[in-house]
RNA sequence: GGGGAUGUGGCACAGCGGCAACUGCGGCGGACUGUAAAUCCGCUCCCUCUGGGUUCCCUGGUUCGAGUCCAGGCAUCCCCA
């Protein structure tokens, strides 16, 4: 293993806080591989790169030498966790958790290295547990440290509900701390709470305490919210690489840097010589952004799949040229009205460029809709047939087509 | 258990009984660009649409007419116990 400085240099990269760092000089000078957790929340099967900057971090343990515990939370999916939420997640059945984890760890595996992870369910322990065990854990928690934290006291303070058995949660997670006996716990900065639950009841079961490690929230790509598939601001880990391509393209320039340092595989040096030259006003933000699009789109899907999407990304939108792989429609499936018209607007809502006529309608009239590269005119929504031959595309905005098959 | 307040389109916030419903945010499209930022313009319930249909927590009622008034319910929050 290397010297303990050496790891911490590797270790604080990126990173939001570590409680307490003198325990983890402590639990590294050791020499011996220490057991790292993550618990998987089953609630949201297509992962982020938001997601996967914790994961990151862990390979990057993993790669100094130690392990990695994945607990999937089939016992803590019974509640849901609150964190950073602002109203009760819904509970989820036993067959949706295990159908969440199960693309939960194809998704991890890209980033983590699977030969030294551990995977476990927190089921296993959690749900045998009594009420007198139950009990006896909640003791060690009080409503009112659970009340300061931010999510409930914001949800507490802007008169929206609590349920009781949220209150429950932290002190689940941290069990699972006790069981697995855990040397770290990773997590995004909003699961700081939950973390530190864990040092309190180990140290109650008279127990070595966790050391707490979080990563900072990433933001999306419109750069001031946290990346959420709810935000729409996202790139999904299983995005084809055009997509993951063109949405790493748009993000904020402001943001380049930490993207590289939470989500790219650029080695720490090379990141604060980028970081450096965003600071000094002397980077060029499109070409790094470029950088980092291929690098993320070869972490994902591959050597070279990062070029590969670069050709294709500036024949679309340097050269405005239409992309190969794109929907098609049968053209068998065309509808001709009375007067021996295709209605385009319909044939738009049936082909997925629209969600309904009428959207398709103000479309055109906004000026937005292309056949075969020709704009078509306000309330133009009549077609020749002849027209819509096989090969012709129909193009809504910058990037969305439709060819006729 | 008692008292009070609130419930409007993705979110936020308006709405003397005549409203498809003000405004902001967000989203989409166009211009300009580096699919960045900033700025400007248009659209943003459904419908082959100078018109029609269905909406303002739910159910009834008053009225020519109700998001707006009345009654009962449901939900959330606050105060007291």
């Amino acid at each position: 293993m290397l010297p303990v400085d050496d790891q911490l240099k590797i270790i604080t990269s990126g990173t939001m806080q570590i409680v307490p760092m003198d325990e983890l000089k402590a639990k590294l000078a050791k020499g011996e591989p220490l057991n790292i957790k993550l618990g998987v929340d089953p609630t949201s099967p297509d992962l982020h790169l938001g997601h996967a900057v914790p994961l990151r971090k862990m390979r990057q343990f993993q790669d100094l030498g130690h392990r990695v515990t994945l607990i999937i939370g089939n016992g803590t999916a019974l509640i849901g966790d609150p964190s950073g939420r602002d109203s009760t997640r819904p509970p989820l059945t036993e067959e949706q958790v295990e159908a969440n984890a199960k693309t939960y760890v194809e998704q991890a595996a890209k980033v983590l290295d699977m030969d030294k992870t551990t995977i476990v369910h927190n089921g296993d322990w959690l749900k045998p547990l009594d009420l007198q065990s139950m009990l006896r854990l909640m003791s060690h928690f009080n409503v009112a440290r659970i009340l300061e934290r931010e999510d409930f006291h914001n949800r507490y303070a802007n008169q929206m509900p609590i349920a009781l058995h949220e209150f429950i949660y932290p002190v689940l997670q941290a069990y699972d701390s006790v069981v697995i006996k855990s040397d770290l716990e990773m997590g995004g900065n909003d699961q700081i709470f939950n973390l530190l639950a864990g040092r309190d009841l180990m140290r109650a079961e008279g127990m070595e305490q966790q050391v707490a490690l979080t990563m900072p929230l990433l933001v999306g790509l419109d750069g001031h919210k946290k990346m959420s598939k709810s935000y729409g601001n996202y790139v999904g880990l299983t995005d084809k690489p055009n997509d993951m391509f063109g949405k790493l393209m748009s993000i904020a320039d402001e943001v380049v840097p930490m993207y590289f340092r939470l989500c790219s595989t650029l080695p720490i040096d090379e990141v604060d010589a980028i970081e450096a030259e965003f600071k000094a006003g002397t980077a060029d933000p499109y070409a790094r952004k470029r950088q980092l699009a291929r690098n993320i789109c070869d972490l994902y899907h591959g050597e070279g799949a990062g070029q590969r999407a670069q050709d294709a990304f500036d024949a679309q939108f340097k050269r405005a040229e239409v992309p190969e792989d794109i929907p098609e429609f049968p053209a068998a499936d065309i509808q001709v009205n009375d007067q021996g018209q295709v209605y385009l607007a319909k044939l738009m809502a049936d082909c997925g460029l629209a969600s309904s006529v009428g959207e398709a309608r103000r479309f055109i009239d906004g000026g937005g809709v292309k056949v075969d590269g020709v704009t078509i005119a306000a309330k133009a929504y009549n077609v020749d047939p002849a027209t819509l031959v096989a090969g012709t595309v129909i193009q809504h905005g910058k990037r969305k087509f439709v060819r006729i098959a």
